[in-house]
DNA sequence: CCATGTCCCTGCAAGC
DNA sequence: TGCTTGCAGGGACATG
């Protein structure tokens, strides 16, 4: 499941293979990936749309917000990517045998001009970028730029909070939106227009490291607790990053197709039934904001409100 | 405005 | 053995 570690993995592999390349054709081959929940029923213009739209562009850079991504095209869009939580972006020979959950191809080119046919001259590089998704909740879609948060992101993006590794990133403003939250501290981490990049996994690692029970309401915890989930957060993603991400079940790859190894260094999440590593009391899990939230009774005491 | 609920989608695992 | 059911999850959108 990607979050901000293997989100920003793809983003750094994408950055070094699409950087200057040109995008001679795309396909759709699933057209549900285009567009929001709404717009992706049935739409067969979409398609035509979308391709039109960047076949013939340069791609300038890879960025990311959070868990969003996007290649920036013709300088003055980009090409959003979302993961969901099982998309790939994998780069492959053109020739290469298709995927079976293979949603959209591009095709790039990059290297010398075509015109420099001049001595010893291979021609350009010429290479597929393909979408693969199992599961179909990631999605695709062209957008303009906007600023939000002192950058440029993809129009549909401009809601999203900075994430920690961002320079535009502010504990202090993080802080004061869980203050306002009278949600249980679990939803309001997951909530991307506070901080992004958190997801289900990292969510229930900071807050283990941190020591606070994923039910403790936001507005109710003190803000020195709140500081110290938000870090535990950061630094967790960070460790995760360093070792090229979490791979719990097997659905997130970069772009060459490797796994992380963070799954080996999770703490709470996945371990229900399972010893905490500090105490030992058995990690027990409960559904928050209907997601599946593991911690240990122990560490994370539940606060007794009044 | 804010909080909560539902849906989208597929593959796997558990249960009968 | 083979079916059905439940579960996993991010985010858009609807509802209270």
């Amino acid at each position: 499941m990607p979050e901000l570690p293997e989100v920003e993995s793809v983003r750094r592999g994408l950055a070094e293979w699409t950087t200057g390349a040109l995008i001679t054709a795309a396909e759709v081959i699933d057209h549900r990936i285009l567009g929001t929940t709404s717009a992706r029923r049935i739409d067969p213009g979409l398609a035509a749309d979308f391709t039109d739209r960047i076949v013939g562009e340069r791609i300038t850079g890879a960025e990311r917000r959070g868990k969003f991504m996007w290649l920036t095209v013709g300088g003055e869009s980009g090409l959003l990517v979302h993961l969901g939580m099982s998309g790939q972006m994998r780069v492959h020979p053109s020739h290469a045998e298709v995927h079976r959950h293979t949603r959209a191809v591009f095709r790039l080119e990059r290297g010398e001009d075509s015109t420099a046919e001049a001595a010893g001259s291979n021609g350009p590089e010429r290479y597929d970028l393909r979408f693969i998704d199992q599961r179909i909740f990631g999605h695709l879609s062209v957008q303009p730029l906007a600023l939000a948060h002192g950058r440029l992101v993809p129009a549909s993006a401009i809601h999203i909070a900075p994430d920690p590794l961002e320079d535009a990133f502010d504990l202090e403003a993080v802080v004061d939106a869980l203050a306002r939250k009278r949600t249980p501290l679990k939803a309001a981490l997951l909530d991307q227009t506070v901080v992004s990049g958190i997801g289900n996994i990292y969510a229930d690692e900071a807050l283990f490291r941190a020591g606070v029970h994923p039910l403790a309401i936001a507005s109710r915890t003190r803000r020195s607790r709140l500081v110290a989930v938000v870090e535990s957060a950061a630094s967790v993603m960070g460790d995760a990053l360093a070792v090229g991400g979490t791979s719990f079940d097997a659905l997130y790859v970069n772009v060459n197709g490797e796994s992380g190894y963070f799954d080996r260094a999770l703490l709470a999440y996945g371990r229900a039934g399972q010893e905490c590593v500090r105490c030992g009391t058995e990690i027990a899990k409960l559904t928050v904001g209907g997601r599946g939230s593991h911690f240990c009774p122990t560490c994370q005491r539940m606060p007794r409100y009044r």
